[in-house]
DNA sequence: ATTATTTCTTGCCATTTGGCAAGCGGGTTT
DNA sequence: AAACCCGCTTGCCAAATGGCAAGAAATAAT
């Protein structure tokens, strides 16, 4: 079983002086999802704090009107996690669905509680990888308020290109908080001006 | 001095049983903002873990075109810091000022991680502060994407009507992704409508 | 290969929001 | 009181985005 993925990503994150990282990645249990598999769904209690070592992943929820809204894409090298429901036990909001096959290692909420109390370093870990997803979703907020549609799609695509070749035009359209017609018609200016 | 409020504050986030939260307490250091005062600034590096016990706070940046972007209103009962420069030691790329003179209950980043370790269940406290932080935010992101100006104004009102009082219209507009032009034309919309 | 289904594109027009500039009004300063 | 400053409002028009429906293109099913 080939962990090594999931030791170098939790070495990047943590001060690795003198702890077997090993230690801690056996507690892990490596899960795959196929394409279309869900992760999490609504009204469920998320229990895997899942990192994602390949493929690509996308969480999503209903607006007042039933529309399906986008709220994040995971891509390889993420805790994928959804924090309301998996840190306080709450029936989720949101669905996590696999964009393509899937593969990454999986904790349940008692490992990861039991390993932040014995493992100090661990709690590290945990507490980057909360500040790292928040950190993100602050900037996703701010290129809400103050970037145009067509500044957002370009953000989008040079961080993860292909993107398009797995998700819908109409979940990274809701995800840019435009509809896919609009979205359509940027991609479609945004390929005349280069 | 008070500390009833904080001392309420923190049992209300964990399972208090058995243990001597004044313990906990004793480590915070009352602080006061005048009206207009900075908690944090810009390029600094965050180092209050601010609990606001009374008064209001505005978080604040600016975009590429030099605008003030309001990023958040802090009311009292919460936890007032920015995740990535407090916990990553990193310089702030936001400002937060009060609104209003404020007061309430500081921590320092050594004392918190000496906390954090030293005392498991004030771990799960800060583990909840951050979890609430970060689920209010995906709210509010998540209204930037599927609610219209307008519902994001009246939802504002609703959660914090005193806001007006004390906030500047292109503070509130900027929060809410509009220009203040627009917020004034709402406003005035919302109330013929009533 | 053909048909059926889903996804994407496009045209037309409505709605929302923005940009600018002028005006208004309440508070301060002199 | 007069002049001034600041924040808010309003009118006018432009730009961005949405809603709907029809057609084109891609994909899946038979």
């Amino acid at each position: 079983m080939n962990r090594q993925a999931l030791i170098e990503f939790i070495a990047k994150h943590i001060n690795a002086s003198g702890i077997a990282i090993t230690d801690i990645v056996d507690y892990f249990e490596e899960k795959t999802f196929v394409k279309n598999e869900f992760l999490l769904k609504t009204g469920k209690i998320n229990n895997d704090y899942f990192i994602l070592a390949d493929g690509m992943m996308r969480a999503y929820t209903f607006d007042t009107d039933g529309n399906e809204v986008t709220t994040y894409f995971y891509q390889k090298n993420r805790a994928v996690f959804e924090v309301s429901s998996f840190f306080l036990r709450l029936p989720s909001a949101e669905n996590i669905q696999a964009l393509t096959d899937c593969r990454g290692y999986s904790l349940t909420f008692e490992k990861l509680n039991m390993l932040f109390h014995a493992i100090p370093e661990f709690r590290e870990f945990g507490r980057a990888m909360l500040v790292k997803e928040f950190a993100a979703f602050k900037q996703r907020t701010l290129g809400l308020i103050n970037k145009s549609a067509e500044e957002r799609y370009a953000d989008l695509i040079s961080q993860n290109g292909d993107l398009f070749k797995h998700a819908q035009l109409k979940h990274i359209a809701s995800y840019l908080g435009i509809t896919d017609t609009s979205l359509s018609r940027i991609r479609r200016d945004f390929l005349k001006k280069d």
